[in-house]
RNA sequence: GUCGGCGUACCCAAGUGGUCUAAGGGGUCUCUCUGCAAAAGAGAUAUUCAUCGGUUCGAAUCCGAUCGCUGACUCCA
């Protein structure tokens, strides 16, 4: 098994150390990934944590692990703010909007869709929905107010952090300290139900005009912020899985708590490595949808953000996002957007060429060459391998196109390498481009008549060269260019071209 | 205030104790190929890793201080 040959190494948030990945059941590995709340659209920000465990789920199954992964889709439960106290952002928008709740969510949840397709993000294995849990919600709260962890008030139930504290650790994840939560920031109000401002709501009462409710042993209410992911985790991966990952703002209070609330009801730690993606920065600040510095990714492809200079292509996007690593910040701007695009067109037109290179079959092996080209299966591997770091893989993948254009060109000849060692390098440049890193060429306009109205003027410009009326035919090349359109005149004469 | 992260060339960015006189991409410059372009190839572009001290035979990498930016503590990917 591949894993074994290249066992992965991981930055575990938990322990803050990089650590070799051991699963439960050998060959399989359980993720949970905290997934969108669908109350509005996806941006790009978001975009990049769905899209960082992509990568990992992709190399994970590449390396032949029997990966289940379970990413939710949150359509109740997240409480707003103060201002709008216990209100729940679904039910809000849809009151806003005059629609019925689950047509919000259906709306926002199609966006999402699409936009993973767009951005060639798999869909996991389970995508599990919080309203679709509501019983197993229930459930773990009874459990917790037996098990002495929680409190009922007023319809209400209550998480106690600091009973669970005596025992246990809150703050094992993100390195707070209680006391400290305790003596900081908002003051517990008068008629706040919780009995320290720590506790978190597992619960809450609807109040008249709340709309979406579900009949409890407390009454009338919807499921607390936290819950759901305890839910939806352990019964999809069990008590104790593998890999459980989400943005790093998700680390406190949202993991740690999701932690608190599995000890408390199973006394079982919930997750042997934590992983958390780091965030995607506008100008140094984080892009998110309360700063208003947020981009759609319809905006970014269509250029219309008044921040983009003009669009980018979702591979290019893909790409640039790949070229550092996940647990990095990273900072948006034209100009590394423009970078990657030329970076992306590079590797994705040496893909182009080695699937039509062949090899003659018959070759006078040079020896270094056929090292350099092995080696570099081993440096893709190791590079995955060490952290999921996608930047050295593409590091490599960079050097290994240079050798496709060498053969292209007969700068080198494919015969100097036997015919295994070549398909061998094939296959890992092919199978880490497009099935480790999804990337894959960007949707070209692939229209069979726009090909044959461009091949009549590649025919007409040959033509054209031939009789060396050059002028013509500079200018059948420039005019296609000012299009979009960049023709390519090759050694013997054969034409190629790309479309923007 | 409490708990974190980051600072590497003109830009993006990997590297976190010796293989680093620091990968890769973009940019710029020179050359090759070419009718000219484009693409591709060859070479050049950080004696240096925010600053200052310390540990070490050895530090971009560890420790301390300083400066700058930034995240969480409130909904957040």
């Amino acid at each position: 098994m591949l894993f074994e040959k290249y066992p992965v190494h991981l930055t575990n948030s938990l322990t803050g150390r990089k650590e070799r990945l051991e699963t439960i059941v050998p060959g399989h590995l359980g993720i949970y990934v905290c997934g969108p709340t669908v109350y509005g659209d996806v941006h790009l920000g978001n975009v990049r944590t769905f899209m960082m465990f992509d990568l990992i789920t992709r190399y994970l199954r590449f390396l032949q692990y029997r990966v289940r992964y379970v990413r939710n889709i949150t359509d109740v439960g997240h409480l707003v703010n103060d201002a709008d106290e216990g209100e729940d952002k679904i039910a809000k928008k849809a009151r806003a909007e005059q629609l019925e709740p689950m047509e919000v969510v259906k709306h926002y949840t199609e966006g999402f869709h699409h936009v993973m397709r767009q951005f060639n993000i798999l869909p996991p294995s389970i995508e599990p929905s919080a309203t679709g849990h509501i019983v197993e919600q229930i459930e773990i709260v009874k459990k917790l107010l037996e098990n002495g962890f929680a409190y009922e008030v007023n319809g209400s139930v209550y998480f106690d952090v600091t009973k669970y504290n005596k025992d246990h650790n809150y703050g094992i994840l993100s390195g707070r300290v209680l006391e400290d939560l305790m003596e900081s920031g908002r003051k517990l109000d008068a008629q706040d139900e919780k009995r320290n401002k720590v506790d978190f709501a597992l619960w809450k009462r609807a109040s008249a005009y709340h709309i979406m409710r579900w009949p409890s042993p407390w009454g009338e209410g919807f499921p607390g912020w936290h819950i759901e992911c305890t839910v939806m985790s352990t019964k999809y991966l069990g008590e104790t899985f593998d890999i459980h990952g989400g943005g790093i703002d998700l680390k406190f209070p949202h993991h740690e708590c999701e932690i608190a609330q599995a000890v408390a009801a199973t006394g079982k730690n919930p997750v042997n490595y934590w992983i958390h993606a780091n965030m995607l920065t506008v100008n140094g600040q984080k892009m998110s949808k309360s700063l208003g510095n947020s981009f759609l990714p319809r905006e970014l492809f269509e250029g219309s953000h008044a921040l983009l200079e003009r669009g980018y292509g979702p591979m290019t996007v893909r790409f640039f996002m790949l070229q550092s690593h996940y647990s990095s910040t990273l900072d948006f701007s034209n100009e590394a957007l423009g970078a990657a695009e030329k970076g992306f067109k590079k590797l994705s037109n040496a893909m182009v060429i080695l699937k039509k290179l062949q090899h003659p079959g018959t070759a006078s092996p040079d020896k270094l060459l056929t090292e350099t080209l092995t080696h570099y299966t081993e440096d893709l591997y190791a590079s995955m391998s060490d952290d999921f770091n996608s930047a050295r893989t593409l590091a490599v993948l960079f050097e290994m196109a240079s050798r496709i254009n060498d053969f292209k060109s007969g700068n080198v000849s494919l015969s100097s390498v036997d015919a295994d060692t070549f398909e061998q390098f094939k296959l890992s440049y092919i199978g880490f481009m497009e099935d480790v890193l999804g990337l894959k060429e960007e949707e070209e306009h692939n229209h069979d008549l726009l090909n044959n109205v461009i091949g009549v003027l590649i025919d007409l410009r040959k033509k054209a060269r031939q009789d060396r009326n050059f002028p013509l035919s500079d200018k059948i090349r420039d005019d296609l260019k000012k299009m979009g359109v960049q023709l390519m005149d090759g050694k013997e004469g054969e034409m190629s071209y790309t479309i923007d």
